[in-house]
DNA sequence: TTATCTTTGACTAATATTGACTTTCATTAT
DNA sequence: ATAATGAAAGTCAATATTAGTCAAAGATAA
């Protein structure tokens, strides 16, 4: 029922190749030709599902053999990844990153699936309820970043 | 068994759905279409009467494949107690209530102490850092009723 | 009558898809 | 070496495809 766009399906398709396997690796015409879409869609695809939030580096070459590789990385395989986290979100975030920040820090066991829902809750656009769309993600990128440093003090 | 308006019906139809299955996912048109309604009537038809205070839990997405997503889930014992709070709290708390309130879920065992502090961080003056006092209580009453209401049931 | 609930549709917002154009890199030709 | 060529990937804006909001108009109930 789910999943009616391509998107997503490219998206499930890549991370279950990555969850047998360190990285996957890809030519990106080829990967388009397999799910008819143009290649363009595959930068869409990465850019909104494989991005630094969501624990994902990628690289890539153009070019005669060019690839772009993807690969999962450990957040918090360093002690000071707080801190990196906290740079990344700055003084502005969107939920769809909130989101993938937050499914980060409980898929790497910093917060278990309670904790994680309630500051999703908390950060959620209909929470806030303002109209005000740089204040929403100022807002939620201080209540994140407040919890963060807690978090980092607590342990 | 009186008054059949198509709304009263487009409900039916839903909770018919929802008696044998975890949840309804629809296309919002397709709905509407089926009915003969205009499709914003299905958000009228979600908003009156799959509420969270009904038990509903609602979830959407927009955009190509997007869709409606009606999950039923089961509501707490706590849930009448919760419901007290909510209104109690009504579209505006201060610092110092916030924090009556979440110590005493705390005493009553409905937030461990972890949780409790990240309430208390995620709704604290310095992590909201407007200088409107009348907005920070808002946002404060809408955080903390919204995660109130993410605890009446269980996922 | 008056208050509340329902129906409708114009407008808005979010997300996805597409394609024209650009940039980068390796290889081949001069 | 250097230039030309072609084979990748990247960017961005236009368009398409959904759902959400809101307020006015209509219907029903108190």
């Amino acid at each position: 029922m789910q999943s009616q766009n391509i998107s997503d399906i490219i998206e499930k398709y890549l991370k279950s190749i990555l969850a047998d396997a360190e990285h996957v690796e890809i030519r990106r015409s080829e990967i388009a030709d397999l799910f008819n879409v143009v290649p363009s869609q595959i930068n869409y695809v990465i850019k909104t599902r494989f991005t630094i939030q969501n624990g994902y580096l990628v690289e890539s070459k153009r070019g005669g053999g060019g690839y772009i590789r993807i690969e999962k990385v450990n957040l918090l395989d360093d002690a000071d990844v707080l801190d990196t986290l906290i740079q990344v979100i700055g003084d502005s975030i969107t939920q769809r990153d909130a989101y993938a920040v937050v499914q980060s820090l409980y898929e790497d066991d910093v917060l278990n699936r309670r904790e994680a829902q309630l500051i999703l809750v908390a950060t959620d656009r209909n929470t806030l309820g303002v109209d005000d769309h740089d204040l929403e993600n100022s807002l939620r990128a201080r209540i994140i970043i407040g919890i963060l440093n807690h978090l980092r003090y607590e342990s």
